[in-house]
DNA sequence: CGGGTGACTTTAC
DNA sequence: CGTAAAGCCACCC
């Protein structure tokens, strides 16, 4: 497996996905091309998703709040269940319709203005 | 430097 | 609704 999970690496990157996501307010959530615009890479969403992958082993970084642009909860498989991600964001507030979070009422956009 | 990979996104069939 | 492909960019070896 390509775990980092040592997340050594001190990439700005790295850095920037993880202070956005650790921003993100209770009941609220983001998604992966909001958060790659807030710092810097308008395209690859890719890169935020996979910066979250490090994040995962952080209980620091609330990365059950990051959705992708449809609302569905991408990375639930990668949490220890498929309904662990959910029922964090439900405990939350958050409002699902059926798999998808409702990005209507609770879409937040990281702002580093 | 180059190749492989990926929790995205959009378009297309 | 499903899969496929291309574009995208950072990280690792």
């Amino acid at each position: 497996m390509l775990e980092q999970k040592d997340t050594s690496s001190k990439s700005d990157f790295f850095e920037k996905v993880f202070e956005i996501v650790k921003l993100i307010p209770k009941g609220k959530v983001s998604t992966y091309g909001a958060i790659g615009t807030a710092i810097g890479v308008r395209s690859s969403a890719r890169m935020v998703g996979w910066a979250l992958n490090s994040a995962a082993y952080r209980n620091d970084i609330p990365c059950h709040r990051v959705v992708n642009r449809n609302g569905d909860l991408t990375g639930k498989h990668y949490f220890a269940g498929p309904n662990v991600m959910r029922e964090m964001l439900e405990s939350e507030g958050i409002e699902f319709s059926e798999e998808r979070v409702n990005l209507a009422k609770h879409l937040w956009i990281p702002d580093i203005s």
